[in-house]
DNA sequence: CAGGATCCCTGAGGATACTG
DNA sequence: CAGTATCCTCAGGGATCCTG
């Protein structure tokens, strides 16, 4: 929200390019995704999000609730029952991946084509 | 360009999920935002990109390239002059590149404002 | 100038086992 | 169910040296 000059991923120590780092992060671009729908639970999000480890699940959870983009509600029953959502900044987020996913999807196709040219020389 | 349904970054060896990695890279995202207000000489790069190391520079350039989004010139005199530029894949990437690298700018208080407050308790 | 080739090392990240 | 804790691997990536 703030327009300082002073932030700039060029910048070799500026934490904008750790930011980056994380917003870009494939597992983050899938758990934001999956969550866009609305709140998921653990084990919905590791079936949604097909391949990733219990390790990178949690961790990236753990990142993004840190950063502020989500929000972790357990509701203390047995068995446990805990509850992920997107915070509104996190939902600020949606637009700008949705996009990176969609150019992904869109354009595979062309990258693909590309790269058998590249190839094939 | 396609819409073909098979695409989907959510199964595991779906191309997509790499190319969404490849285009979400740290270094991926600054190559192209510097490329976007035309074509750079190598050192040019290295040097607007504060931190990178030649390795990853050029290997960057190389996947890009493979991957047709950059177009790679060389004029034969010595010494060397190798111009990168965008294709219009690239272009195309632009925009969806440069939302990331904004929202990165314009949300970075608010996220370390959000750490502080978790690292805190 | 624009890299290529190597060495090396840290840490991302998977697999597995265990727990409140 | 929703994790935590460990072990282990390999590849991302930096540093350095060399070259057409």
């Amino acid at each position: 929200m703030q327009e300082e000059p002073q932030w700039d991923p060029y910048s070799k120590a500026c934490p904008t390019r750790r930011l980056l780092d994380r917003i870009g992060d494939r597992w983050t671009v899938l758990v934001v995704g999956a969550l866009a729908g609305g709140p998921m639970r653990y084990t919905a999000l590791a079936r949604r999000i097909e391949g990733v480890s219990q390790k990178m699940l949690t961790q990236t959870l753990r990142a993004l609730e840190r950063d502020g983009l989500l929000v972790r509600t357990v509701h203390p029953v047995i068995p446990p029952h805990v509850e992920y959502e997107l915070s509104t900044l996190g939902r600020s987020l949606l637009p700008v991946l949705g996009a990176l996913e969609r150019w992904a999807i869109d354009n595979i196709s062309g990258v693909l084509a590309a790269r058998d040219g590249y190839d094939r020389d």
